[in-house]
DNA sequence: GCGAGAACTTGAACATCGTTCAATTGAACG
DNA sequence: CGTTCAATTGAACGATGTTCAAGTTCTCGC
């Protein structure tokens, strides 16, 4: 019974889902695949690649067409879309962050904003500069948000520990708010500050 | 002639200017001060620790008050200036993005966005968010910036190692321009962008 | 069904990394 | 001069990504 290449991102994205990307190993990756570390490199020629097919996998079909009738819908549900993409998984966001630069998933996503745009009206060279800045927006908040819960997770998890016998609680909203409010508003508020950006945009354009 | 930890916290971004991120290593870090390795663990406690307080050097001074006028140019002002910082060193956005969540100066730069946010009228609630979403702009962005430039300047590298002879010169615009334009344009694009969003949303608060 | 070639795996090693720690040096002070 | 404490050494530990010749297992045409 031999190993696909299908096989071995599979159980990478176990691994990504259960114990985070620090402690996805080659040799953790083989050795919950029943094989040697070296096996791996035969369907993948370095780790690189790997968390790039990985990358790939997670944005997968972020990049369909929207389904919204106004464009600011359309907008707002792509960038939607590509979060809730980042945070389906464990480190989903960091890991797409990493190998985002030489990727072309993340490129057919950016282009997704960009006929969104250019259908709202901008012309396209600004559509696509539009469509940089939504990307960038979605992936700076959400590698920021999805960092902070788990660094959140892992402080609750180490308090529980220090004081066992005391249910998990819910602090109502008191204790550390490192992260004031909810991540999604904060998420909605940004990309609302940009959506009515683009709005700016084509009046200027349309009144002059 | 022992190290002080400012003379450690010294090489160590002399070796991520010459070097880059990836080549900073404790072992490179201690033969270039004249020291065993283990002796860096006397001042730092790991490299992480490092690693944060070069975080807190390049973005120092980013969060000092704005001295343009108006509101607009003040957070423009900001802008700026925290990319410039993030762009001064190699690799220097990808450094302040990993030791992003748990740091202490981005927090007082997201706060500099705050104040100027609310001085421009926008209640304190509004003002904070708008301070998130114009951090994760700028960070997000300029990762990508530096990633593509030191990705391009890479591939400028092998390409004339593999067509020798013949002189570095200026493409003028062809190639494979994976970075369409010019990255500061992009940069202040989405930085108007958020700016007129903002606006919008004084507007509608003056008329509610 | 069988033999050959391709697809895949093993097992062991290599270089490098962050980190630890008892032992040792260096310098400052009474 | 001797003591005290800051600083460094030297050597190791465990872990990581990666390589590769030698094996094994599959597939497919004859």
């Amino acid at each position: 019974m031999q190993l696909r290449r299908g096989d071995v991102l599979d159980g990478a994205m176990a691994i990504l889902d259960e114990y985070g990307l620090g402690d996805l190993t080659m040799r953790k990756l083989a050795s919950s695949l029943g094989v040697q570390p070296g096996a791996l490199y035969w369907h993948f020629p370095n780790k690189q690649t790997l968390l790039g097919a990985m990358a790939d996998r997670i944005l997968d079909g972020v990049d369909e067409p929207p389904t919204s009738e106004t464009w600011d819908e359309a907008i707002a549900e792509l960038a939607h879309r590509f979060r809730a993409a980042l945070l389906a998984h464990r480190d989903g966001a960091e890991l797409v962050a990493s190998s985002y630069a030489s990727r072309l998933t993340t490129s057919r996503a950016r282009d997704a904003f960009v006929t969104t745009a250019e259908r709202a009206g901008l012309p396209r060279a600004y559509a696509e500069l539009t469509g940089y800045a939504l990307l960038h927006y979605v992936l700076g908040h959400t590698v920021d948000e999805q960092s902070r819960t788990q660094l959140a997770e892992l402080g609750a998890l180490t308090r529980a520990a220090l004081t066992p016998g005391v249910a998990t609680e819910q602090p109502a909203e008191t204790d550390d708010d490192l992260l004031d409010g909810d991540p999604a508003v904060r998420f909605e508020f940004g990309l609302r500050l940009l959506v009515d950006g683009i709005r700016a945009r084509l009046e200027t354009r349309a009144t002059s």
